[in-house]
RNA sequence: GCUGGAAUAGCGCAGUCGGUAGCGCAACUGAUUCGUAAUCAGUAGGUCGAGGGUUCAAGUCCCUUUUCCAGCUCCA
């Protein structure tokens, strides 16, 4: 394809390339805005950029559009397709720029062309009767875009601000070929079926139920999950040092005060009233991490001192955000405390960072790593702000770990690493987190005896692995789509006897599993065998153990996997022996 | 919180113009005792998310509200 540059060069790229896929979306996003256009003259245009699988365009409508009109929208972004338009790029003064707008109508052009420096020379394409201020680049030929779709509509505040007006944002892709998009638009069913909200409730693991919103329930064989995974944690934490403890979930307000949470974090904590005395459910595990570490001098020969706490944290979170596993009002953080003295940091901050790969290549998930800085309702001094952000800027580099800088995002009382995980479809969540805090010590007056004998501040880390395990297994779902590996199954043998004769024989075999550790079902219905495979195999457990005639005869089992099928009969000894290889449990 | 959509049996869904709430799976009972992804028959299951209104009559129309979904904002 021939795309056309900003600066009016022209470049050939495929739809392979980002290049020219982002100009194909791109250019697909203005057909819909001048479709748009065409049939609603009145509509105002705001931005319409191309996103990972495809484009959006925000509108300020002045009626309700819903998804009812997407079809007269994709006839006419048809028509516009087949009158083949060539995309014009030229660029005008910005005083003409924003005469063309006024003449236009066009409001949110002008608001953003105001902004641009007043000799600025201003980019426009222009395809027909529509032209629009814009950087480009585009395809040359409207023709281009032969197979396009309209997705969605929601709402979208203009310029991402909540105190601005919200427009419509109507989203789609297009690719080069019909045959690619229905490959796309497959993929995303596909990828719906792996949620783990709907996973979660097919194979029993949590419940969100009305009365508490946001508020998950596990059930026996989530909770199963659950306490494999802080089984494994544990046992990492242990070698590396980390001394687990556990502080109260409420404590008084005085103690918030101290820490900042009572002014920074009010919107989001639950507060009650004990005696007459005002409590809050912790947001976060830190204070009491805190108020352990001076429960008794400290020395610098402790540090760096990893005190760890699987914290349950409660947070208020906006009814609009609330998402399955995702993001909930009610979890447990795998928290950590780290003390240490200021040259002890960069090799801190490496060793977290290492012990989260380590973690997430366990699990085979992919991730991305930013740097928050600094957000504007933030405490502390400017120094003590450059030295966090410059410690986790150097330690990055130092392992010459790619990540991306994510201006003001950063905790109230310090930057922050945050690591990310995608989801099924592609979203991707904030997991790991590595925290530089120069302000709590302080406010709490935290102290340790130097090697010089005299009293000094220590440097504090949070950090998290999971993240949440909530969401953690919201990820670990999806990524196994349910399928999970055998250490990790809540069944991990399912034994099916061939009829109801053979139940007894089912039993001794499932006792002596068990006995190795193994969690298992027996499937004791009066079904026929194909019948217990299909049930079996839609609970996604990863062994099958068929029991009949010619098993308890020769002493044996049939053995099925989830995806291999049948493997023949084996010894249970043998098959323990192949059980134990694969591993039944995180060693 | 905001914009838009949705809510009917445990789950997945149908329910036309406002006129006696239905299907499949699951559950339960009985029969069947079977060899690698669905055996047959029967039974039971509902304040149609909640509250109010219009109407002779509301699952259906109107208002309020709760929860969920998509996105925005926010965040582990």
């Amino acid at each position: 394809m021939k795309i056309k540059m900003k600066d009016g060069s022209i470049r050939e790229a495929g739809f392979d390339e980002e290049l020219g896929r982002n100009a194909f979306r791109h250019t697909t996003a203005h057909i819909l805005a001048q479709a748009v256009k065409r049939l609603y003259p009145t509509v105002k245009c705001a931005i319409g950029p191309s996103v990972a699988d495809g484009f959006y365009y925000d509108f300020d409508f002045d009626f309700r559009f819903s998804e009812e009109n997407f079809a007269e929208v994709e006839a006419e972004m048809k028509k516009i397709v087949k009158e083949n338009f060539q995309l014009r790029h030229y660029t005008q003064d910005r005083g003409r720029a924003i005469q063309d707008m006024e003449e236009r109508e066009e409001p949110y052009k002008i608001e953003l062309l105001n902004e641009l420096p007043e000799d600025e020379e201003i980019s426009f394409y222009r395809q027909g009767e529509y032209l629009e201020m814009c950087a480009g680049p585009h395809v040359a030929y409207t023709s281009a875009v032969r197979a396009f779709k309209l997705l969605s509509v929601a709402g979208a505040y203009w310029r991402g601000d909540e105190k601005n007006k919200m427009l419509t944002r109507i989203y789609g892709t297009s690719f080069p070929n019909e045959e690619l998009l229905e490959e796309y638009l497959n993929r995303l069913e596909e990828a719906k079926k792996r949620d783990h909200r709907k996973l979660g409730k097919e194979l029993g693991l949590f419940a969100l139920l009305e009365e508490g919103p946001g508020f998950p329930f596990f059930l026996p064989k989530g909770l199963i999950l659950k306490n494999l995974l802080i089984d494994y944690w544990r046992k990492i934490h242990a070698r590396e040092g980390y001394m687990e403890i556990s502080t109260p979930v409420m404590l008084n307000r005085q103690l918030w005060e101290t820490s900042g949470h009572w002014e920074h974090y009010m919107d989001k904590m639950y507060t009650t009233l004990i005696d007459g005395e005002d409590f809050a459910i912790k947001p976060m595990s830190c204070p009491g991490g805190m108020l352990v570490y001076k429960t008794e001098p400290r020395s610098y020969r402790e540090f760096p001192m990893r005190i760890s706490e699987l914290g349950l944290i409660h947070r208020n979170e906006k009814s609009g955000t609330l998402h399955g596993l995702m993001r909930v009002r009610c979890c447990t953080q795998d928290d950590a405390h780290i003390f240490m003295r200021t040259e002890q940091i960069q090799d801190e901050i490496k060793g977290i960072v290492r012990l989260i790969d380590e973690v997430y290549s366990t699990f085979g998930f992919k991730y991305h790593v930013e740097l928050s800085t600094r957000p504007e309702n933030s405490i502390g001094s400017d120094e003590d702000w450059k030295m966090a952000t410059d410690s986790l800027t150097n330690a990055l580099e130092d392992l010459k770990l790619q990540y991306i800088i994510n201006e003001g995002d950063g905790a109230f009382y310090g930057p922050k690493i945050d690591f990310h995980l995608e989801d099924s479809i592609g979203r991707t969540w904030q997991c790991g987190t590595i925290q530089l805090d120069f302000q709590l010590p302080q406010r709490f007056e935290a102290e340790y005896i130097g090697e010089d004998g005299n009293k000094h501040r220590p440097i504090m880390i949070h950090r998290v692995v999971f993240g949440s395990i909530e969401r953690f297994m919201g990820i670990l779902i999806e990524h196994f789509a349910g399928k999970f590996p055998l250490w990790l199954s809540p069944v991990q043998v399912k034994i099916l006897p061939i009829s109801d004769k053979f139940i007894g024989y089912a039993k001794e075999i499932q006792s002596h599993l068990q006995k190795e550790g193994l969690r298992c079902e027996i499937d004791g219905r009066s079904e026929k065998i194909g019948f217990k495979i299909r049930t079996a195999q839609l609970e996604k457990v990863p062994y099958m153990l068929i029991a009949g005639e010619k098993e308890v005869k020769a002493g044996s089992v049939s053995v099925r996997r989830r995806d291999g099928g049948d493997l023949g009969s084996m010894t249970i000894d043998s098959l323990l022996e192949a059980l134990h290889k694969e591993g039944i449990r995180k060693q």
